[in-house]
DNA sequence: AGAAGCAAAATGTCCTGGACAAAATGTTGA
DNA sequence: TCAACATTTTGTCCAGGACATTTTGCTTCT
């Protein structure tokens, strides 16, 4: 039984939005305690999960919000059911399951060891990362495994990029994200990518506020911010901060900003560049430098 | 201008929280667009910073918030005038107000090179964290610096434990933070000392609820629970928060618990094992083994 | 003096229900 | 097909009251 902030952190739907669905949709319908707040029972705060992961991908609250939990968990997966259902992923997240966790260590390095590291963070550690997001949503993955995966994941990567940045040249790229938004390792397989193409990462963990990028960026001399945004991230909020933080920033200076939030974006934001996919990360870089008729 | 949730982002005090100050104590005292919606002047959100900057050091809300903004400053460069300098760490966090990322890197390889990594951690690491909490208070580091120290040094210690970990003996132990404890290096100092004595970790990253304790430790089989606090972690949470851990942990499990926070314990906790200097974990470890007959 | 218990003050979170801004969608006309 | 506009959907903000929780200050007991 979960208090309405509890419910907010789990979930990351407003105190505000949680009460407007409750009075316009009768969804969720908390039980009160003996003063009268309410407390969400865990099924409904399951739904409340699967459906805010729909909505990260564009489903509306109005057309799926009274649907029972089967029908949104399958209409999760027919909606993510690519067509290369990768053998190999299953076989990793296997590993977790059942907790061997050695194994799943040892796993990672070997498929970093045959794939090379851009092939790694493309093929594996980001399909990897949405199956984990996805099969914590459909309660098939407990809390702490996805933490354990994180950490096991961070550690790798940490280890890659540690190992690769040797030679770097410019640009000078500062990495981080938003406050609130405190998911790391999207930041951690874009700093592995910019690595592998040479460019100087300088890396701010997650949440840092406007203000605090701007002097980071004049005392670094960064050339580039990027920025992270998780699926979970409000369009709005991700919108706004660009386009402040673009009016604040020198021209010069480039803003990149990615992850599931930006995907889903429809209108572009002046002056800022929306890297749809990974892929697109050293084009970014090659483009940035043949610009500035550097090698 | 700044809308009331550009505020909260920016600040990390919520919007409730805003709209309270400004009926109680009447400032904050926004104006108005055209809407009727709260507008923040800069200066007003800068005042807002430094007083949410000096409650996380402790101080309350009523006492500071009428006071101008240059007494906020000084009032946070006087709380903290240390003595003991130590010439070494002044070098090293010099490199960082100085921005010299790669020379701030290479010193750091270059001390866990020369003293091996316990002695790193507990005579590099651990007393440039603190110099660090204590520049930031006072206002001589920025946000973003601390974030850059952070990360670098994070970087390094999980290059050094993943070095160190090659075979490892009982006892398992799991490694996390309570919910709302973010600080991670705390966490990482901590699993740098028990790889070096060979320990098996399972680090879980911080804020895990304590239901998700209890089954990871069921799933991974864990002999230990190792539980960080900082100093800002509030000392009544951190006390019934490890009694509720205690009484539904089994009894053979055991809870060691450490940090700025336990350190300023009075009283025990009964079945809890605190930790009050990193000096003491190798000592633990080896109890735990004579206790149990393993070499 | 120090600890423990208790009352008062300070502070934060939650509540309701109304208003309306912003985004998405649908419709119309060129 | 596209653009302009209307409508519906959805989320955020507001006010001001209530009260839970935490801190502080006072009193009493050892």
């Amino acid at each position: 039984m979960l208090s309405i902030s509890a419910v907010e952190r789990d979930t990351g739907l407003s105190k505000d939005v949680l009460r407007m669905w409750e009075r316009r949709y009768k969804f969720p319908k908390p039980l009160r305690d003996r003063h009268g707040e309410r407390i969400y029972p865990p099924d409904q705060v399951t739904k409340l999960r699967a459906i805010k992961r729909l909505m990260d991908r564009g489903f509306r609250p109005g057309k799926i919000i009274g649907l029972p939990i089967d029908d949104l968990n399958s209409l999760g997966t027919s909606y993510t059911a690519h067509e290369d259902h990768d053998v190999e992923i299953d076989a990793i997240l296997a590993l977790i399951r059942n907790h061997q966790l050695p194994d799943f260590r040892q796993k990672l390095n070997q498929l970093l060891m045959k794939q090379g590291l851009q092939r790694f963070i493309m093929e594996t550690v980001a399909p990897l990362t949405t199956a984990v997001g996805e099969a914590w949503v459909r309660g098939d993955f407990a809390v702490f495994e996805e933490h354990i995966y994180t950490e096991q994941v961070q550690s790798v990567l940490r280890n890659a990029i540690a190992a690769s940045q040797s030679h770097t040249k410019p640009p000078r790229i500062l990495l981080t994200s938003f406050p609130t938004e405190q998911h790391n390792l999207g930041l951690l397989m874009v700093e592995a990518l910019l690595v592998v193409d040479g460019a100087t990462c300088i890396p701010l963990g997650t949440e840092t506020p406007a203000q605090e990028i701007l002097r980071a960026v004049s005392a670094q001399r960064a050339n580039v911010v990027a920025l992270s945004f998780s699926a979970a991230f409000p369009d709005r909020q991700a919108a706004s901060g660009l386009r402040e933080l673009r009016a604040s920033l020198p021209r010069e200076v480039e803003i990149w900003a990615g992850g599931g939030c930006i995907r889903r974006l429809r209108r572009a934001v002046d002056g800022v560049q929306l890297i749809k996919s990974l892929d697109q990360i050293g084009t970014l870089v090659a483009g940035w430098r043949t610009a500035r008729g550097i090698v």
